[in-house]
DNA sequence: CTTGCTTCTACAGTTACTGTAGATTGTATG
DNA sequence: CATACAATCTACAGTAACTGTAGAAGCAAG
């Protein structure tokens, strides 16, 4: 009782800010299954579809690229992966996402810092540019 | 004693791990100034320039779209902004990074309970797709 | 002075969408 | 039931943000 809450693309669309021509673009790289199709030849959705759906849209807003998403989706997916397999997947994602992590409090810090100061009526040089140590490159 | 460590454009790709190609890319967008040549026509960069650079690229892979690293950069360069100018483009920002780090704090929880379960030897079923709760459509 | 790497401009190609055209279908009134 | 109007279909062209390449010129080492 959950499968075939039958969304229209349109529906799914809504539900997850999504145009419509991006989930066909996503069905055609396989980021979403084929759906199944009405007798007419439109697209059905269910409740699965649209988790899915959110999760990848969150991912790319988050700055991770389409083959990372892929990546983090067959942990999802593959029951069959081994251990070893989503370990390695993990790991590596966990390292990137500890960074954007630490460079989003970086931001957020700073920006509360300049709202606050202009509270107090005074311009605050913003600091935001230094307060994101440059990356340190192999 | 900062302005010219004059880097070339290849030792400023280098120090922020970004193409050649990219970095003139940005300065025809104006997001980097239009550089110092020498007599010869090749950009001479400095040390402000790699910060604003190494900025730009943090911002972008955080998933900041063009325009929005444009915003944020306003509130450094243009000490002359008004307050209330200033408060509405960081007010503005910071909710989306609040959504940003809620979002990467799930997944990076789920994938640590996804290791932990590997390391004792099971093969932990990924829920990640379900930790992030669908945005909100207005 | 030549060999080889970097930079230059200009433009074509890639990724990840986004929009549009023309046909079909579903549905809400008159 | 008709018919208008929105949603969907396929197919393909356009956009944003890079990325690569061609061909010419600069520079440093041997």
């Amino acid at each position: 009782m959950d499968r075939h809450s039958n969304l229209s693309i349109g529906q799914l669309g809504q539900a997850t800010g999504t145009k419509v021509t991006t989930i066909r673009f996503y069905e055609e790289q396989s980021l979403l299954r084929e759906p199944v199709r009405s007798r007419s030849g439109r697209r059905q959705y269910g409740e699965t579809d649209r988790l899915r759906l959110a999760f990848i849209r969150r991912s790319r807003s988050l700055g991770f690229p389409i083959d990372a998403v892929r990546e983090l989706l067959t942990l999802s997916d593959d029951a069959g992966t081994s251990c070893t397999a989503v370990d390695t997947i993990a790991r590596a994602h966990l390292a990137d996402i500890d960074q954007k992590i630490a460079d989003l409090i970086a931001m957020r810090t700073e920006l509360v810092r300049v709202i606050g100061s202009c509270r107090h009526g005074t311009v605050a040089d913003c600091k935001i540019i230094e307060t994101l140590a440059p990356r340190s490159v192999s």
